[in-house]
DNA sequence: GCCGTTTTCGGCCCGACTGTTTTCAGTCG
């Protein structure tokens, strides 16, 4: 079977960190850009190469003759000989340690030369024996904080984020759609619900011929081990770690063992409580009136009947975590929830002006493509020296950039200038504003000193957000899921201060940071603060990450009229501006 | 190892912070 991008992008990558560890200079860059823009390819790089050979693979950005023809030998054999030199001189897992905050390459050939330390496990055990203190270059503080990283990644429990499972789970639920005895097939369970993290996949399959489905889900390409097969219900492992479960029901219980398969549990509790008061019984195979001891089926076919029956309005599986939605459900007051289709714009992206891979022109074509009225360039400023950030003359050029190609591309999209300006350490901005005043949108973020007092931190992204000039806090906490926890900060007072100032509070949809998450977003709708839903796309290709954020959004319970971007231009830009 | 308005060789990887150090290596964005 061919190689997808994602596994050679992750060899690539590898490769680079491998040269990192022995300290050879400038190539572990050249090999990470390779793995970053592969991992992002539209195409398929076996495609690319059956098609067009070794030539193609060089057209690549990123990728030369040398990778090129690493990547050819991959392609060919499976196999990639200078990758597995490294990896049996230092057979160490390199995704897994450089997981762990604080650990890079160098830190890990340490750790290895010097106590054999090849995988996480070691590491803890190394931590706990208390040998890592003493190891030059490293001390009590560090053993601290990889034991730390190590409880950290353990919390976030082999969870997968939402936005590499919902792809997959797409993928999976398509391919079961195709096949001729199947009569429906759909993503259950968390990914239904659209939560940040995602444990397995849930999918539900109606056909009669319950046995030669089974056969087929068992026996696809990624699947690594079957972990149980049975008549309605089986289990299986894909090689990328994550968990399958299938289940297969008739047409008539449709709703019902979709409610079911989907929860949250705490949300089928609640409902199953409440069609027992009325004297009701649900489970996954329907609701059933009770009398007498006799139960006869009332409902069970579609979820909205089901809800209906018990008296509620229908509502979004993303609403459905127990937490207030019942009740308002059964007094018909559900919010309209911001819909997929309803943004109308992007009001951050990166370009290869900073640290994107793309032109401004392919990320505001990306933005034709999705249907937006406008897209912000928010790139980075001159403190965040490593992405190349722009100084405020750099920014007026590209202003003048960005009117040039409005110009080219003739209203299909209006093309924001804006930024994405470093807030510095005592809340001061990193542009000055003089050119902050002549941007539409300026967005503002932290980039360094995540370990301030909450205190602290809390007064510096108040300060950044009283400048009149700025427009939006980009991922206000800071967060990166399964990785990095949120720096401290009082998010209330940032609620409360954005209510003072006029200004947004950003809802990121990078898959990464998702940031604010749902409870806050929540917090916002309740405190009437705006939001913007923003991709952060590096690419052209993420541009499509607008999708996770509006699932977040609805999660937080959030309407049309909480999201500017979901606007249409003139209203959003008199809003920033009054 | 990649790339080219610096154009086929010589730049690229900056600045701040942390924790380990008495002058700096490693990590991060």
């Amino acid at each position: 079977m061919a190689l997808s991008n994602l596994e050679v992008a992750k060899i690539i990558r590898e490769i680079g960190e491998y040269l990192e560890m022995r300290d050879v200079p400038f190539k572990p860059r050249a090999y990470e850009k390779a793995a970053l823009i592969i991992g992002d390819l539209e195409e398929e790089v076996s495609e690319i190469y059956k098609n067009g050979g070794l030539k193609a693979l060089e057209e690549i950005p990123g990728v030369g003759v040398s990778i090129a023809e690493k990547i050819e030998e991959l392609l060919k054999t499976g196999r990639l000989k200078y990758y597995e030199d490294f990896k049996r001189k230092a057979p160490v897992n390199l995704s897994e340690l450089t997981a762990v905050e604080g650990l890079g390459p160098k830190s890990i050939r340490k750790l290895y030369q010097k106590l054999g330390v090849r995988n996480i496990r070691g590491l803890e055990k190394a931590a706990r024996a208390g040998k890592i203190k003493n190891l030059e270059g490293f001390g009590k503080k560090s053993e601290e904080k990889i034991l730390t990283g190590i409880e950290f990644l353990k919390k976030s429990g082999g969870r997968f984020l939402l936005g590499n499972v919902l792809p997959l789970a797409k993928m999976l639920e398509e391919r079961l759609r195709k096949l001729p005895d199947v009569e429906k097939a759909i993503v259950a369970g968390s990914t239904r619900r659209r939560k940040e993290t995602i444990g397995d996949i849930d999918i539900l399959v109606i056909s009669r011929k319950s046995q030669k489905v089974m056969d087929y889900f068992t026996s696809m390409p990624e699947v690594a081990n079957v972990v149980a097969v049975g008549e309605t219900k089986s289990s299986v492992k894909l090689s990328s770690g994550l968990d399958v479960d299938m289940r297969v029901v008739p047409l008539e219980s449709y709703g019902a063992a979709l409610n079911y398969f989907t929860g949250s549990k705490d949300h089928n509790v609640a409902l199953r409580r409440l069609a027992m008061e009325k004297k009701m019984k649900l489970n996954e195979y329907g609701l059933f009136s009770v009398k007498s001891g006799k139960e006869k089926r009332i409902a069970g076919r579609t979820e909205e009947e089901i809800y209906k029956v018990l008296g509620m309005e229908y509502m979004e599986p993303e609403m459905r975590e127990n937490t207030g939605e019942i009740e308002l459900a059964l007094k018909h007051k559900l919010p309209k929830l911001i819909g997929y289709g309803d943004m109308q714009g992007d009001l951050q992206t990166q370009t290869e002006w900073t640290d994107g891979s793309d032109s401004i022109e392919e990320m505001a074509r990306a933005g034709i493509k999705l249907g937006l009225e406008y897209i912000a360039i928010t790139d980075h400023t001159k403190r965040l020296a490593m992405t190349g950030g722009l100084d405020g003359k750099m920014v007026l050029k590209q202003m003048a950039e960005i009117d040039r190609i409005n110009k080219k591309l003739k209203g299909k999209i209006k093309i924001l200038k804006g930024t994405e300006c470093d807030i510095l350490k005592d809340g001061s901005l990193d542009l000055p504003d003089n050119v902050l005043s002549k941007l539409d949108i300026v967005g503002v973020s932290i980039h360094s000193l995540f370990n301030l007092s909450e205190n602290d931190q809390t007064e510096r992204i108040k300060k950044a957000m009283s400048n009149p000039n700025v427009d939006i806090v980009f991922h206000p906490t800071g967060r990166l899921i399964n990785r990095r926890e949120a720096y401290k900060v009082n998010i209330d007072e940032l609620i409360t201060h954005a209510q003072k100032t006029g200004t947004v509070l950003e809802a990121n949809a990078e898959p990464n940071r998702l940031d604010l998450k749902d409870e806050y977003i929540k917090k916002c709708v309740e405190a009437g603060v705006k939001m913007s839903i923003d991709s952060d796309a590096h690419s052209a290709a993420q541009a499509g990450f607008l999708e996770l954020g509006i699932a977040q959004a609805r999660r937080g319970w959030a309407e049309k009229k909480d999201i500017i971007n979901a606007w249409p231009l003139g209203k959003m830009l008199r809003f920033l501006k009054g």
